[in-house]
DNA sequence: GACGCTTACGCTAGTCGTAACCATG
DNA sequence: CATGGTTACGACTAGCGTAAGCGTC
């Protein structure tokens, strides 16, 4: 079970707009790229996350779940990344991301 | 600001052990393993964590703050995989890890 | 036939271990 | 000189893009 953040940011990111590509545009990847990340998220987890009506994916339950607690993960870890900006500016140049 | 999970599990080990080489056995690793992975981590949030004081380390006092934070995004992330481990029970066989 | 997800293949970057090095007590 | 952190180097894995394939409208 290695979940990365990266995994989950592009799992949210995905469902939350409903496309694999949308998601792949919004986060400056290309559309297989989501797709490869999604799917090693679901062997890691051992669970379907999307399922495929026609030409769009929808989340199952158990996808809409994880998206319930991928976002309290990915608000942590927002929450730890303004800290380390605060700090840092405090201590030395901060040069812009 | 390329802050990853594996980053701070392991900077949360080394700080609450107080020592780059019992952390590297905890997490079954080398030393020179978890020296890089904390320099890497200090390099992105370009902060000092650590203070070499002899021949044991300590934290700083952004250090202590980042591992206040640390904890909270482990805690979430430690949710998410409780959750995911509730689910995949429930629908296939569950490979014991 | 256009759109969207998937698979195959190659490349680059990240992660780890072994070995050698340096500093401290 | 024993212990602990760092640097150098090589091997392995992961992540991404391009190209090709397949199903749906």
């Amino acid at each position: 079970m290695n979940i990365t953040i990266r995994q989950l940011q592009v799992f949210r990111t995905a469902a939350l707009l409903g496309s694999f590509t949308r998601a792949a545009k919004h986060l400056h990847l290309t559309t297989p790229a989501v797709s490869k990340q999604i799917r090693k998220l679901e062997s890691e987890c051992k669970l379907h996350l999307f399922e495929q009506s026609g030409r769009c994916v929808n989340l199952t339950q158990q996808g809409k779940r994880l998206l319930e607690q991928a976002a309290q993960v990915d608000n942590e870890m927002k929450l730890l990344k303004q800290m380390v900006r605060d700090e840092s500016v405090g201590s030395e140049v901060s040069f812009s991301e």
